[in-house]
DNA sequence: ACTACCCGCGAAACCGCTTTCACGAATTCT
DNA sequence: AGAATTCGTGAAAGCGGTTTCGCGGGTAGT
């Protein structure tokens, strides 16, 4: 069966009396219109179940009505439920506009790759950036003019939105939850240093150490990859070298049920001898046992956060970047 | 900063000295082009860094090149990696033949909400669709002739194409697992019953008990939701009215996790008291103690199957819905 | 050799909406 | 009151491809 025709203008204009480009004006906010005729428009734009072609609206208008959520292909992006809950919430908040979110799955490292000749192309207005391993591409798209948003924090300077956690103020909370806790001794598992997220976390632990008018020893900043295994061996070190640590700030959720198990496997109590604190709260941490202690990421606030950037720049407007807050949620491992 | 203006067909046309006719259909594959025509245009192409305006052919042939992923808008959505992975497989494969996907996260519920609208308005030139509550809407979108995939096996048999795991033939191997180890009474937790899969997943159970002469206890079988949750308070009533449980097979792992995390609470050692099998191969499989024994389903499989099932028939060819198989990993719980 | 086809190709219409331009009417200024 | 603006509106020219239609030349049929 073929689909029912639909209404073109042609038609509304005849319906409403009025001219086409009229048609056009109301259907697109233009004030000028005398009320009346709006109303005709409006009227006959009802009755026929009218519904606008954005593909000719696209072409003639230069603007596609299309986002692109671009995710740099990596095998981590399959296992990790992050993503995907960023890209709802970036999804909601640009439907609510009107929007839609074309989504590329695609290695992004090249400058002249196909991701970069599609987003050169036109045919979206601009695009958000997942899991940047390199600001190269984005720096060369940035002579286009084409609006971005990234999230996470870039590696370099650029001066294009972004959106983040605070992962700073995060690290910097669940440190200091160990210390009033009455840890004496706090080591740090860091995610991949590569990433500026594990940077900044290791920021705040930083921090929180340094008021205690405290120098953390050298052995208690270990250096993990975010991985179940990176917090296993690590608690194993710590535990070897450092006998008396009696709290592990782990950067995500990962390490640190890497970290309990360890603990627990060595004859540790969690959090009588040592206490842990992750990051994220995944749904990990609600199914260690104890559940843990960890410092929460609204993850869907990040993808609206950067829709909302991406919409304030549609709109011509300026735009800072994001932060989004973090929650210390208590459980049982500290 | 302008982006560079891309040329058109009339440049190129000037440039190969043919027509704008001929150079639509050497891009589009039109055999009938002299082939030393054919080549002065694909040099001219060359040449000039020509690349098709998408939109514009879009208009012209009525086919946008785009297939809609639509997810119905839910709150397991967002902390659930299902969805993510295998719209990940599915944009791998649509993109490799020059097609997009357009993400669509929003409550599919009503024949006439907003997607119902989009699917209808000739934008897409399909749609896949996940997480089906309901057949309504598909079932309504079927008249206007739109391709579509569903993922899960429909509730109705609608004859469209869909892809789906083997969660039959997953849960009865999953089953038979707990069975050859030695259990003699196994229980299972299943999905939320309102879904196909769950249903599946219990047939399955149901046939490899079968097989073994007896007849499962009516509450052995406990209707669970896929929740963490309920996984837990199963396994809490279960130990309460059938303390002599030997086997538990659950619906996937999230609830398997709940399951042994409960088991061990209770002081039941797992496997040696009690033998657990989950489904998914989830991340979460690995990192509980002991680690799952689970049915593995390959969901980035799922979703190339359905961006090909899309691709043929888009390419105007009969398709049959796929059934993908499953793997079961043994680890620590059985 | 003459008519009937077939084939490759260009001209031009068309897809449905946006936007510029200019015109007539209404308004304001001098 | 006449000139200068301003304002709402329609006609028409695109936007960049696709596709139908028909022409002219070459091949085939009789």
């Amino acid at each position: 069966m073929v689909p029912a025709p639909r209404p073109t203008y042609t038609v509304i204009a005849k319906a409403a009396g009025v001219s086409e480009a009229t048609v056009s004006r109301v259907l697109n906010g233009d004030e000028s219109v005398h009320p009346d005729r709006a109303k005709r428009v409006l009227e006959a734009v009802e009755k026929l179940g009218y519904r606008k072609n954005r593909v000719a609206s696209a072409l003639a208008s230069g603007r596609s009505g299309l986002i692109a959520v671009v995710i740099d292909d990596d095998l981590s992006v399959f296992s990790d439920p992050f993503w995907g809950t960023v890209t709802s919430g970036v999804s909601r908040v640009l439907s609510e506009n009107g929007i839609h979110t074309v989504l590329m799955v695609s290695p992004v490292g090249s400058v002249d790759g196909g991701v970069a000749h599609y987003l050169k192309s036109g045919e979206v207005d601009g695009a958000i950036f997942f899991v940047l391993h390199s600001d190269a591409l984005v720096n060369n798209l940035k002579k286009t003019g084409l609006p971005m948003v990234i999230t996470g924090t870039p590696h370099s300077s650029l001066d294009i939105p972004f959106v983040d956690t605070d992962n700073f103020g995060g690290a910097y909370a669940g440190t200091k939850h160990l210390i009033n806790q009455g840890c004496q001794k706090v080591a740090i598992i860091t995610g991949d240093i590569g990433t500026t997220a594990a940077k900044q976390r290791l920021d705040g632990y930083l921090q929180a150490f340094r008021e205690t008018g405290k120098v953390p020893a050298k052995g208690l900043i270990c250096e993990g990859d975010y991985s179940l295994g990176s917090g296993m061996e690590h608690t194993m070190n710590l535990l070897e070298k450092h006998p008396d640590v009696d709290g592990i700030f782990a950067s995500n959720d990962l390490m640190a049920a890497g970290a309990v198990t360890v603990l627990q496997d060595m004859g540790k109590k969690v959090p009588e001898d040592v206490k842990v604190v992750g990051f994220d709260d995944a749904l990990i941490a609600q199914t260690t046992r104890p559940a843990l202690t960890t410092v929460r990421q609204d993850v869907v606030a990040l993808g609206e956060a950067a829709g909302t950037l991406m919409i304030a720049q549609l709109n011509g407007e300026d735009v800072q970047p994001i932060i989004t807050t973090t929650e210390l949620i208590i459980r049982g491992s500290a």
